[in-house]
DNA sequence: TTAGGGTTAG
């Protein structure tokens, strides 16, 4: 930790003896951070001098997201021993997540805590951020508990924390509690257009449409217009649930009623048609689309190349690649990795390579972990383990910090070919404990098979 | 972070 706060981590050498120390390299500290053996090891000579900034601590606190402890230790070093640094509300809110979902109940309210006797919260986002980790990790009544005892932590409750902890239990699929909780207070917080909303929502996530229809229904007759929110989220509902003709018809029927159809109908048209294998209709609804004059935004392409992908060929998803940067589009990251995921799936490994190269000196986005592990996935599945082993020293280098999956993605190519000097690397590569034991984001099946 | 569209493969 003492190197934290030397030239080589910085950003900048012009660092002069009579001027201020330049801001540390968020990179660079996040690598210090984790290649510290242990957590108690990690001393703390922060120089009272370094110019840390919000920005900087959200963006270290961000890398080590899939390191916890090592992240949480960062901040409180930072909070305790820095006499010129206060944590803003949004590295308080970022540490809360991350103690919330390594489950340390006491860390989150002591963090709650810190935060409210220095006047800087906790906000209605900060109980949404524990409320989100309560439902997802299946604890939906905690979820709604923190909700109704905010008020005794110094926040108030008002109609938008009603409204964000019904989507925080419908985004993880606790539907039935939250229409519950929706009965039971809409009157108290007079429900809005909002609140309808987040609760078609939800019944749309979990594929009962015939439910979202209902409370559809149901607001209109409490008076309460339906909005073309109220109608896309109706409209995905049905392309999710497979239900591609009713999809079709209600977009018919929105076109008709003169909703005011725009972007996000026509993509949720494009991809909904797509992934059930109508390309055709898909596309020219994606030419309708330009004819109406309503302009067709990165996502749209993005949905556009992912059907070509999947139901048709990756040759053609190129064309639209290469058609969009024509007409001036700025791809982003989630079109490079759709288009190396098709190139890859289709075996085009050098291809795929060589868009990820286009990616980070065209394109200006760094490969994200999505990239990183879904090409390892692919390398480590057909034996090539030497490449799956390269891209991820590269991960390392580069600032996109290895997750939990993808060591899990590694060991697996591994035992696949079963070769005893791989286990030799794997070892060489810090495949320990605590890592494997640090929490991933989406629990990988393969975490449960390989548990050390 | 009060609501809607675009990332794995199995």
């Amino acid at each position: 930790m003492n190197r934290l706060f030397t030239k080589s981590l910085c950003t900048s050498s012009a660092a002069g003896a009579n001027l201020k120390p330049p801001p540390p390299d968020p990179a660079a500290v996040s690598k210090l951070i984790l290649s510290s053996p242990t957590t108690t090891t990690l001393q703390s000579p922060l120089s009272p001098n370094t110019p840390w900034t919000p920005h900087l601590v959200n963006s270290i606190l961000k890398r080590l997201w899939n390191h916890g402890p090592k992240a949480l230790h960062f901040f409180h070093l930072l909070d305790r021993r820095h006499r010129n640094y206060i944590h803003s509300p949004s590295s308080f809110n970022l540490a809360i997540d991350i103690a919330a979902r390594l489950h340390l109940h006491t860390t989150v309210w002591s963090l709650i805590r810190r935060m409210r006797s220095l006047r800087i919260g906790p906000s209605p986002k900060t109980f949404a951020i524990v409320a989100e980790r309560f439902a997802s990790s299946g604890k939906p009544d905690k979820a709604v508990n923190l909700f109704l005892n905010m008020h005794e932590h110094g926040c108030s409750q008002d109609l938008a924390s009603f409204n964000t902890i019904l989507d925080v239990l419908c985004k993880s699929k606790r539907v039935e509690k939250a229409y519950e909780l929706f009965k039971d207070l809409r009157g108290r917080f007079s429900a809005d257009v909002v609140t309808y909303n987040v609760i078609v929502n939800g019944w749309c996530l979990i594929k009962r449409t015939p439910k979202a229809l209902e409370v559809l229904k149901e607001m209109v007759e409490r008076g309460i217009s339906p909005n073309l929110t109220t109608y896309n989220t109706m409209l995905k509902g049905f392309f999710r649930s497979g239900q591609v003709r009713q999809g079709w018809e209600f977009f018919l029927e929105m076109k008709k009623r003169n909703c005011g159809i725009d972007v996000v109908t026509y993509t949720t048209v494009v991809h909904g048609l797509g992934v059930s294998g109508e390309v055709k209709r898909a596309k020219k609804v994606f030419d309708e689309m330009i004819r109406e004059g309503v302009l067709p935004s990165v996502a749209t392409h993005n949905a556009l190349i992912q059907v070509l992908c999947k139901k048709d060929t990756v040759e053609n998803a190129v064309l639209v690649f290469e058609e969009m940067l024509r007409k001036g589009y700025e791809p982003n990251v989630t079109t490079y990795n759709v288009l190396i995921r098709g190139l890859f799936h289709a075996g085009e490994f050098t291809r795929g390579e060589e868009m990820m190269r286009r990616m980070e000196e065209e394109g200006g986005c760094e490969a994200s972990f999505q990239t990183y592990n879904m090409m390892i996935r692919y390398y480590s599945e057909c034996g090539e383990v030497e490449k799956a082993l390269g891209l991820f020293e590269r991960m390392g280098s580069e600032g996109c910090l290895p997750n939990l999956d993808t060591y899990n993605i590694l060991i697996s190519g591994m035992f696949v070919r079963k070769r005893s000097e791989d286990m030799v690397v794997a070892g060489n590569q810090g495949f320990s404990k605590e890592i494997l034991r640090s929490q991933s984001k989406s629990g990988s099946r393969l975490t449960k098979k390989f548990r050390l």
